[in-house]
DNA sequence: GCTATTGCTGATATCGTTGTCAAAGAACAT
DNA sequence: ATGTTCTTTGACAACGATATCAGCAATAGC
């Protein structure tokens, strides 16, 4: 069958035990026999059984990503991201799709990590944005990293992005191609990145004493079809914007449809911007303006942070806040007349 | 700490192997003992130990999802498909990303198996259409089920969808409204979907007596980019077709793209049609024609069948083949004049 | 009435690791 | 020379389940 401690150890002449230090990196073991060890590993083919592993010592080299999202290119950025790091290390990624709404999700989830013994979490929003969930999982001494947001920093473990300066950047951007009638379509209320982009939107323009006309600004969920309504409604006021600026490139792609249907041509009589730089992006026609953020890599990183906690072996990484990038593209162009 | 069986064969004044008997549903337990073993567990809300049960039966109760597919809401709609089904039985998903170029692609996955003790494989396209992986699957004994083409039914585990069916239909479809000027364009030649969806398309056309005009039948790569450049060529032609039918949406949404750039109205100058209903054939304006497989149905039921071969418990499944339903938008009408 | 079969149960070994603890020898201090 | 500490090592228990096999009734067969 296949080969195992014991073997290794008859083959080194040393005990089980000595092996074990050998994989397990430990102090206080002879260079001389390390490397004998090493050897017969290697001549042998010899793997740890990980079940084996876990069950001793507790530990699953199990981690999984916890999420609750529709959009599915950001969870396939964010899965390709932490599965980078997972590769290296020789951990493995488990899914588990929640439900935000669930009153019992903080329970079920530790639970599940009982079951498994799931060595650690990757919280992504908008589940990072619940406070109970996260206590919960504190007390519960559970190892997590969250990717969220920039205002959601009570955890220790964090990966942020700028949602706010994001939205801010651009809608200067917007200002200075000389428009001053601009919309807006807030994302789903329960996404902290919703009021922040929407923050980073108002305080641009009442900085440059743009007012907010009440009426371009409208609530979506980050869905195209929210976005599509609410672009029928923007657009059916007395008085256009010349942009839009949606919260997500769904919503934006939604704005876009309307307009089309309503035979407005963008981008000469109405610009849109979108936020994400989801593929869509670049397919529609206009090509849509947005806002990147480096959703794989700050995966990537979240998934490194998580065990660097988790895993004395793997090497401590600090939290760390990333840039969004604005995406200027034939969507946006400088105000006609 | 947690609840073992032992703590329940004490309660329930048992052996730990009776207990075991009835966790694991053998025969030969009386209805006594089994009910007041059962009220026990109940009562101490025992669960018991994966990696135990793991490490002593040779099972993980993990299942692995193969692909290598750059469709992001394709993989997303097999997960789900597969998540509902792992949910109900307690099993627990891994994601193994693949490199169809690997040469040692089969090697590599054994590896993780074994490392793993994975129980099973969900193998999507195009790794389903890769016979030497399928062929040393099979070697090393591993359980697996394919979604695929209706082609690929070497494995006795398969659920499969009929492209061929599919794009035979939505050819009548579109020569019934009167077009006799088809373009097409090709998916990814190592998809074997691929020549099935061009089979359907050419056999429909030639019981027509309609020829096919190669300048109007292009090679993609089923990604927008390669679909938007098959479009110009073929828009390009001195004549041009009434419709082009592209593999998949992505290309369709490239043709499209390439079309509105040109100035040609859509659909009174061109029809498109695209394939898979992914979200953005209703996002687009027009909306776009295409065929929907039922992708999340076809996983949950490869997971059903996988989980069958597997799992004692389970109930077995057979194989099965899913009908594609055309779907008609706003880019195909009839061919006016 | 005696043996064979069947149904139910439990003691104990086992899976492949890591953890505990003690022992042996080297190094150092007294 | 003796005691103390440090380094290196191994014997054996333990993790929490399942597997083997034997035992003991109860029933069936002759």
């Amino acid at each position: 069958m296949s080969v195992t401690i014991k073997d290794v150890s008859k083959d080194a002449s040393v005990s089980i035990k000595t092996v074990s230090r050998v994989i397990n990196n430990e102090v206080n073991v002879s260079e001389d026999t390390k490397d004998r060890v090493l050897q017969s590993i290697l001549k042998l083919g010899f793997k740890p059984n990980k079940n084996a592993q876990s069950l001793r010592s507790k530990r699953s080299y199990m981690i999984a990503l916890l999420y609750d999202n529709p959009n599915k290119h950001y969870l396939a950025d964010i899965q390709s991201g932490i599965l980078q790091v997972c590769k290296e290390t020789g951990y493995n990624l488990v899914l588990q799709e929640c439900n935000y709404q669930n009153k019992n999700l903080g329970t079920e989830i530790i639970e599940f990590i009982r079951d498994f013994q799931i060595d650690g979490l990757i919280v992504t929003p908008p589940l990072s944005d619940m406070d109970d969930l996260l206590a919960s999982l504190d007390n519960a001494k559970v190892h997590y990293s969250i990717i969220a947001p920039s205002d959601k920093r009570t955890s220790s473990s964090y990966v942020s992005s700028n949602d706010y300066d994001a939205t801010y950047a651009m809608t200067n951007e917007i200002i200075s191609k000389g428009h001053a009638n601009i919309g807006f379509i807030k994302g789903h209320h329960k996404h902290s990145a919703s009021s922040l982009r929407y923050k980073g939107f108002s305080d641009a323009v009442t900085q440059k004493n743009i007012p907010i006309n009440s009426e371009w600004v409208k609530e979506g969920d980050f869905s195209f079809d929210s976005g599509f309504s609410a672009g029928l409604e923007i657009l059916d006021s007395p008085i256009c914007p010349s942009v839009i600026f949606a919260s997500n490139d769904y919503m934006a792609a939604g704005v876009m449809k309307a307009a089309q249907m309503k035979g407005i041509k963008i981008p000469s009589e109405l610009c849109i911007i979108g936020f994400d730089d989801s593929p869509i992006a670049e397919q529609l026609w206009p090509s849509l303006s947005t806002i990147r953020q480096p959703v794989e890599e700050m995966a990537c990183h979240a998934a490194k942070i998580l065990l660097g906690t988790v895993d004395g072996l793997s090497e401590k990484t600090e939290s760390k806040e990333f840039k969004s990038e604005l995406i200027l593209r034939e969507s946006l162009i400088n105000l006609s007349g």
